[in-house]
DNA sequence: TATAAACTTGACCATTTTAGTCGGGTATGT
DNA sequence: ACATACCCGACTAAAATGGTCAAGTTTATA
């Protein structure tokens, strides 16, 4: 399982964003000096959230990026499935129907890995940016 | 945050125990051999697991260990604090009174990481290894 | 009492992942 | 023109992961 400064870094550069694009596109050099994040790093993060058609960039002087979509509309999940956060458990690789990894039985704890991962997708997807924006 | 093999091979470990113990102490060789996790591996882990009172060993030949509790009163939560999964989502270390690494305000998406540690734990807190035991 | 099975401890290590950095671009408003 | 921004790919130091290895100690049993 993975949660890591990555996926919280593309969180929180999100609500920034969302806060602040009301009339101009922000610039990640503010969202840098703003949040503390080093600014080649969210360059990184926001290529795959623009890949993901999370965000819009505008390039050029005066450029930065909007989001897309309306705060509302932008799940966590979509921002984890965008910057790689797989939010995953189970590491049987070789599921087959009967088994794991080849063997003839499930293991011994799949089913609790699924459940968790369940639970915190869950938990995600009930999540969204405009959530976060009234939380503060 | 962190969940990888370590926590997982505890959990699947001790629900081997947890079947087998009824006799005999159960030894590492062969959870090693059921559970396809090596055996030096596993010692590590149950050191720790031991460190916390949650199995007992037994030395010499035809020893093992055995749960130090009922599957009932073994929490999962218990399981991954003692081999160091930290469910921490959160990583403002140095948290103040006012905020986080220093700075004046809370970070942006603190909130949400304090909840989503509160909903897994308490997934964690709900489930015993006795659960895990009916399960399959 | 010899021996083998089992736990105990601590050091070591290869590989992968993380969290970036660096060095070049290209586009565009003023 | 030129500064400000995005774009992109290569590179990398440090940490974490998932172990291995060596050298014990303890105890049941033949």
């Amino acid at each position: 399982m993975k949660l890591t400064s990555k996926g919280r870094y593309a969180v929180m550069a999100l609500v920034d964003l969302a806060r602040f694009d009301n009339i101009n596109p922000v610039s990640l050099r503010d969202i840098s000096l703003r949040q503390g994040i080093s600014l080649d790093f969210l360059e990184q993060i926001f290529s795959k959230l623009k890949k993901n058609q999370i965000v819009k960039s505008i390039r050029g002087n005066q450029g930065g990026y909007i989001l897309s979509k309306d705060p509302s509309e932008i799940k966590l999940t979509n921002i984890f499935n965008a910057v790689d956060e797989k939010v995953k458990t189970v590491q049987c690789k070789k599921e087959s129907k009967k088994g794991c990894n080849g063997k003839a039985t499930k293991c011994i704890t799949h089913n609790l890995w699924d459940e968790l991962e369940v639970d915190i997708n869950t938990f995600f997807e009930n999540k969204s940016l405009n959530d976060l924006l009234k939380n503060n």
